[in-house]
DNA sequence: TGTTAGCACTCGTCATTAGTGAGTGCTAAA
DNA sequence: TTTAGCACTCACTAATGACGAGTGCTAACA
């Protein structure tokens, strides 16, 4: 068990490392105020505090530098509540006071918030479609050939795509068919929609309309696109200013990382409610080694959860990031509620 | 004027610094085949080349790098004609061989082949919206009190907006306001809206339905919202490749300035038909004092044009970059020939 | 017994120095 | 006109030493 003493020295410690990324010494932890004892007792207890690996030395002579399981401690024990800046609160409440917004919007803004408060880089992943429901499906005519297929969902997520009209088909084949693809898909969960498509839709088509089959294959390659799971991020170029990825190689390596899409859905779907961090190692990448991804949930009223994530250095400012991811998922949650 | 022994030699160091990123040195191009002459001679053929101001030494005792004078004269004079592989030809033909792409998706795609093949970033500029007109107007309720506007151009181009719907209207009234607004708004430019809105709409509406001022003010917020130029840009992160931009600095703030969404606009639309470069100073922004800027220009079938670039130093491939921006324009102008 | 002053020691940083090699310019001979 | 030869330049590297921030240990002190 760790002593007030040492609490306070590893508190201090993980604080200045934090503001400076520079090794703390014991002279520079003597003269803060709440320190009332010399540097010598200070470096006996950092050796302490070495042992029972908290912080580490770069070598032999170095001040010392927080350790993951000093970060750890530090994060489940130490933090201090952060009172944000009247600015960020203001910041934070005006972009979500313009109560008309879709989802994408909603979302696309937050990240951007958040990367712009933090100067970290912030990945929001979007609830899991599962739930999401068609709301109606447009057709708007292009030309004689082509044609735009416009989705909406219930949460006003608009998704379009052109496709091919087939030569023989009128324009009044083409409504008739959109009437019974919306009287039959409306409310249709998004990823049922290809099932549906292939089991009622196809037969009842073949009934009612001529030259159903060439437009139907285009507009079930126009309906059933994909529907990845889409992240959005902001601020991927914040991680420039971090002076720990001034190695060119590290930023290369961490951008491809996060590129790919799937595996970092996974590792955001993989936090639990409320906030979380991932510190270092903690995290599965080689990549993320000298990360930590700090995680929140947010609602949308029914079961769904989303998840807004901050990728940042080890060396994160995390009382403010909780303060921070704390307020905007709450806001989120509040801007979705009543959704469904 | 240059003597063909210079130009021999300049062609080779040209080649070769692209090619390495190293100073040339005498030795190193004596060692060439085609080049039957000992290294003294070309010593004073190059110091000839540098008093033109053709090349350039880094210090003293250094090998020569070309000045931007000799890139410019490189790209007027001696760009050798490249032969593009079977494997870039197909990438680039393939990417266009889905024939109903809407406009987006088209330059989205380029934008994609030109950096993943170049290394470098691809910067597309659309063409200007004066000609883009509406298409038609769709709205679809979300709920009681929100419902999506969404806009689709002749271009196959969709926006969309959440908007409020005043508690006192029904369905039925938003219907028919919608089939005023088509009626009187198909075929409008896009840039038009906001000025037909007011000398036409406005009191047609008034004489129409009930409600109109409300639910008026909120359309016209989500219809003529800004229709920024947009720009399409790929590969951001490929400029972390180049040697040239080992300099943390130097990115930051070259990725400021391609930020500037206004500024590149304008740049990119400064230039002329076919095939342009921009060498080091002549681009007017600080931060692209080492970079080169190859500009293409494409069609849309009637007069309007858009343009797609290149950003990387100025040491260059020019003569491959040119061979794929020639062919990557001729593709793009062929997919939207006819759309109008 | 806990705390602290003092001191020897460690090691990164920075500036200096010297050695090496790639490259140049100049001169004189072919 | 071309080229061999040579002196010279300068970036790069490794080695060296001074400096200082920081540590661990010990002995004295409260």
């Amino acid at each position: 068990m760790l002593t007030e003493r040492q609490l306070l020295i590893l508190q201090v410690i993980i604080d200045d490392f934090i503001l400076t990324a520079q090794p703390v010494g014991s002279r520079s932890i003597a003269k803060k105020e709440a320190v009332t004892f010399s540097s010598a007792t200070i470096r006996n207890e950092m050796a302490d505090l070495e042992e029972m690996g908290f912080i580490e030395k770069t070598h032999s002579s170095s001040g010392r530098v927080p350790s993951e399981k000093g970060y750890r401690f530090y994060v489940d024990h130490l933090l201090s509540p952060f009172r944000l800046s009247d600015q960020e609160i203001i910041t934070i409440r005006d972009a979500f006071n313009d109560k008309m917004m879709e989802f994408e919007r909603v979302v696309q803004k937050s990240a951007g918030i958040l990367s712009d408060l933090t100067n970290y880089t912030s990945i929001i992943l979007g609830p899991e479609v599962f739930e999401t429901k068609l709301k109606q499906l447009q057709i708007v005519p292009l030309s004689e050939q082509s044609a735009i297929a416009i989705l909406v969902t219930d949460t006003g997520h608009v998704e379009h795509r052109a496709f091919n009209v087939p030569v023989e088909m009128k324009g009044a084949d083409l409504e008739k068919m959109v009437n019974i693809l919306n009287s039959r898909l409306q409310g249709v969960p998004l990823v049922k929609l290809h099932e549906k498509l292939y089991s009622e839709i196809h037969d009842l088509l073949r009934k009612h309309t001529d030259q159903h089959e060439e437009a139907f294959s285009y507009l079930r390659a126009a309906l059933v696109d994909d529907h990845p799971t889409k992240l959005y991020i902001g601020g991927k170029t914040n991680i420039l200013m971090q002076p720990e990825f001034r190695d060119l190689d590290k930023v290369r390596s961490l951008y491809s990382t996060i590129e790919q899409e799937n595996a970092m859905a996974d590792l955001l779907r993989s936090g639990q409610e409320g906030i979380q961090v991932k510190i270092g190692q903690e995290n599965p990448f080689d990549a993320m080694q000298n990360c930590s991804l700090i995680t929140a949930s947010y609602h949308l009223g029914n079961d769904q959860v989303g998840t807004i994530a901050l990728l940042g250095p080890t060396r994160m400012e995390y009382n403010r990031m909780f303060s921070l991811m704390n307020v905007l998922s709450k806001h989120m949650t509040n801007t979705f509620r009543g959704w469904y």
